[in-house]
DNA sequence: CAGTTTTTCCGAATCGTTTCCGGAAACTTT
DNA sequence: AAAGTTTCCGGAAACGATTCGGAAAAACTG
């Protein structure tokens, strides 16, 4: 393993100067800087994070930690009750990392229901920061992480106000978006089908449409803001059923996510209700699903990419400047256009 | 921050015993290490692990290096040409790792085209071992990794042999799953729609099937075996209608991926064929779209968990013990049973 | 009980960087 | 050319652990 004293050997020079020319200093003359960035390379010398960690106090890494209530064994590739796909948010991240040298540590799943495991295994793995990604309203987790000292933003969906740096999409507006949408193509009879509001970004989603639905005059039926389990398919299904059997026939569907509104399709399937035909059908949140359902489906997508880069900067210039205040950057979401909405 | 040095000084014992009490060495009295123990849960003390490091040109860390042909941006979720989905392999990784401190560095997405970018990269963020995972042949890049001494593990399919440690999935094995199940089910007219291959886990499904489909004696048609877009749903939309065109009737489809099979259905389902009353689908690879499609899809799962927890356990292996001959195993597939087979 | 072995602990060196500080070299100014 | 400024470089002390050889203490021997 060449060392940055061979380095400084070979190159004529003392240590020190090896070390400053890597750390960009601006006093050392161009000419050596050049003569010792070649040596370098032609020993193919690349510094020892653990040294260099050791004598800065800084572990060149950044956490990555995904909050339980997104677990990847199951749902974790769509929607979550955040209504963010971590796995997209992590490559955000990484991409927004990709010309800075640290690298990222995934951490184990936490829960908002334990607000001091969390800390305790940053502490632990000792990262410079911490991104915590698809967390819920947790004050109590936000104030022990302060406790910590190490810098973090949170990852997730604009619903309560938090004391600290975040990077949010926006639910309500998302919905909104969606039920403009329809109410332009001239859909009259809207049916809403959310998880319970027991969940903030449902709560904050329903309320949303119900305002809207109001502004913009569309028949409103509180009946017809349905509620289903949490990105149950199959929780959907049921739901829809039941609601059809009533004899209501909505010209529109918001799902709140993507597996919600394949349940519903499916009821709607057996029923011999044509998708757009009969109904228009949007999900909440793009996925790979919706690209793959018949019809492919119109749906409202929360750009979970620049979420991660948004964060990663935000984080960046969190370490650089510890004292500024706390930032909240909410990313607007957009719809992408399939084929599950008739446009009349 | 406390040091070991503080802990030392509390308890009054040199510091040398702490470090022997932490690496849980036998030539410290119970009684010391007790009283060690207590002080360091009472100071709160945790390791730096860049001096650790530093001291024992260990880095702590492990990398997940994912292959660029499983690249995540659009199709990262599915079925990749390697057959894998290298999220939860991660996950898999994660939780075969979860008593050991290792943490693990997920890195930037390789390309076999660059055989040495890899090696480089590993070098450079200084690991202590490696995950290569979804990498299909690439024996160039295995030689490069040898090349740079670090401990690693290919995660993948069960192609080719190459000369390291892998654990990997079977597509020979899965697609012959699924045909034996299909004809066990009285399904006499089987069509397979596989990707190219060139992509060798693709090769492999292929003969897999032929063979199996002659020593069944189901009828032998190579036209029969369709090739279409890697992974693309519209590509296999086009083929199957191209096929069924010719007037060909299959009574059931093997696709070699999920994306493949609801492309496949979008068709069947404009002609007014019914899965799977009709025909029946089975894609290779069960993924979180299976259990959405209408019907639900009855698919090839591989297991990627596991073969995640494996590897970790393998690499481990391989770092206590570098001279120990490679090891290759290999996970059979199984299958999930949904509703896409018409059991006659 | 002196000598020997075994057990337990400690001191000091080490790992590869960074950074501070004193001082040399090069350049200006007068 | 001497004095004063700039600009650069090298020595040395951290940083927080591990490890090894040996000392001290304890436990056996005969």
């Amino acid at each position: 393993m060449v060392t940055i004293r061979d380095v400084a050997e070979r190159a004529g020079v003392s240590r020190s100067t090896v070390s400053l020319v890597l750390n960009k200093s601006p006093l050392v003359k161009e000419e050596t800087r050049e003569l010792v960035l070649a040596v370098i390379k032609e020993m193919n010398y690349v510094p020892n994070n653990n040294a260099r960690g050791l004598s800065n106090k800084t572990m060149n890494s950044l956490g990555v930690i995904i909050m339980n209530e997104s677990q990847p064994s199951n749902s974790y590739n769509f929607d979550n009750h955040s209504g963010l796909c971590a796995y997209n948010i992590s490559n955000g991240i990484m991409s927004g990392l990709a010309d800075t040298d640290y690298g990222i540590i995934t951490e184990a799943f936490c829960s908002v229901a334990e607000p001091d495991r969390l800390p305790k295994i940053i502490g632990n793995r000792r990262v410079d920061g911490a991104f915590i990604v698809g967390s819920p309203y947790a004050p109590e987790l936000v104030a022990n992480m302060k406790k910590t000292g190490i810098p973090f933003v949170l990852v997730g969906v604009n619903s309560y106000e938090q004391d600290a740096d975040s990077v949010l999409a926006d639910p309500g507006e998302g919905s909104a978006l969606a039920i403009r949408y329809l109410v332009e193509t001239g859909h009259k009879r809207i049916c809403f089908l959310n998880c319970p509001t027991r969940f903030r970004s449902y709560y904050v989603r329903k309320h949303g449409v119900e305002q809207l639905v109001k502004e913009l005059g569309v028949e409103y039926n509180p009946e017809w803001f349905l509620s289903c389990e949490h990105n149950q398919g199959a929780s959907a299904y049921k739901t829809m059923k039941a609601f059809l059997d009533t004899g209501a026939r909505p010209d529109a569907i918001v799902a709140a996510n993507a597996p919600l509104a394949l349940g519903a399709m499916r009821r709607l399937h057996e029923l011999g209700i044509r998708v757009p035909e009969d109904v228009s059908i949007i999900p909440y949140e793009d996925s790979v699903l919706c690209g793959y359902a018949v019809p492919a489906l119109t749906a409202i997508n929360i750009q979970k990419e620049k979420l991660g880069q948004l964060a990663a900067k935000l984080l960046l210039e969190r370490m650089k400047d510890p004292d500024r205040p706390y930032q909240k950057i909410v990313v607007p979401p957009y719809m992408t256009f399939r084929d599950s909405v008739l446009v009349r």
